[in-house]
DNA sequence: TTGCCTAATAAGTAGGACAATTGAAGGCAG
DNA sequence: CTGCCTTCAATTGTCCTACTTATTAGGCAA
């Protein structure tokens, strides 16, 4: 009953020193405080600041070169990499970029990339999904009529429904990219329901795309899919703009 | 004078201890030696066993953790991840995919990835594309035609112009992806060009692509783009068939 | 000015010690 | 006998300290 920041999804519970510092200092990178081309300050001096062993420190920036974001060489340094060498569809990176103020061109990038790779992967599921998968889309679907998407049951449905649409393809790298977008998607959903109520129902569209692949019909799942991204892209530009107003 | 091995591309000439470990660790996880829900070894008895100290194996391992091959908890040992939750779109780790025996289905996945993100990219770079751009690509191409895609030079080159395609499109997210595939056509490449001399001028596909991308034509750029990858596909095809058939 | 050589510096490696965590064995009560 | 609870031990997590190696800046000589 009385546990104390257990719904807080910001904070850490407990997570291993060096996960937490590669998490502040990863941060601290994509949200441009560190600037690609900069050096870090050195290990020791990290160590110390925060209070921590070396050994955590250098095992907080293996994690983060192992992301593309630094290049560590003696005597000089370890320096921020350029952007464009960074890994930006891995998970944490993305969600990481979501940490600081949104970019607004890395949000119109994601809906660009779901808007190529989703309508496609939804043409091959079509195709290729199995009956057991059609039953598994029925019933997240289910739930999210159920629970709404404007609670965290109803999101997690949203989230499998499309996951289990990318899975149905069989292609592990689309599901890979799946999990990654998933990610960056969730945050865009927190936000458009945080800031305005129920903007428009999406069960309709769900459906629809349902109906698509379980009829085997890959343009119409393809639209369906189209139309479901495109109405979300348009939700989330106004909330974008309206937060820009709020801010200026 | 005397340096040995320094012009073996496949041997890594003096990377740190942590990378060299944590690349042979990582080929040994994704080509199934350790398969997934299996437990590594202990931090101390890799160490021993590879005589090297403690901390370097725990650098390796917060790397491959970066990438989500592995899960570490006290008392429990280090975990390998399932493999849906592997970030198949890393650099690395597609390129230890291929330090193996090529995974058929891999490669299927691949290819149809590509057909997926590439052709709507042409699309996006018909329109987006700047002069510059243009010039650049002009460029990549006649260095292409000058040295062949046998050549290394020819390889890079080709490489260089699809590079160019995805960076035009002004979508980060797309450039990451196409660094990550860049990397693994690149195997697709070298294969083919090892095993059968020549099989075909792939020049007037790109000079195709090429001229839809400067007459800013959506369609075509799209309609070349699927012909570039779907004969790239069938090579690749005839010569994994071809392997196979020596094996057996 | 140019080239080499020295020295300073920061990352890389080693090795040992202890703490924290947690899964599992074993004991206790029901 | 069953199920909960305690205790134990194994493994990762963290810290420390010393040493090694690679790299570059800067001095020195030609």
């Amino acid at each position: 009953m009385s546990d104390p920041a257990r719904d807080l999804p910001t904070e850490a519970r407990r997570r291993p020193a060096h996960a937490q510092v590669a998490r502040e200092m990863g941060i601290a990178i994509v949200t441009g405080r560190y600037p690609p081309g900069s050096n870090l300050p050195g290990e020791h001096e990290i160590a110390a600041r925060r209070g921590i062993a070396r050994s955590v420190v250098r095992e907080a920036l293996r994690m983060l070169g192992a992301k593309g974001l630094l290049e560590s060489k003696p005597r000089a340094g370890t320096r921020v990499r350029d952007r464009a060498e960074w890994n930006l569809l891995d998970p944490d990176l993305l969600a990481w970029m979501f940490e600081g103020e949104p970019p607004a061109d890395f949000v119109r990038s994601l809906f660009q990339l779901r808007l190529i790779v989703e309508p496609a992967a939804a043409e091959l599921a079509a195709v290729t999904r199995t009956p057991a998968q059609l039953a598994a889309m029925d019933e997240a679907l289910d739930q999210m009529a159920l629970h709404g998407l404007a609670t965290p049951e109803g999101q997690a449905a949203d989230q499998r429904f499309h996951h289990l649409v990318l899975h149905a393809t069989q292609n592990e790298l689309l599901v890979s990219l799946a999990v990654t977008i998933g990610s960056a998607v969730r945050w865009t959903t927190i936000y458009k329901y945080r800031n305005s109520r129920h903007p428009r129902d999406p069960m309709p569209e769900h459906r629809l795309l349902y109906d698509a692949i379980a009829a085997q019909d890959p343009a119409a799942a393809r639209a369906a899919t189209v139309t479901l991204i495109t109405e979300a892209e348009a939700a989330t530009a106004a909330i974008v703009a309206q937060m820009a107003e709020g801010a200026g």
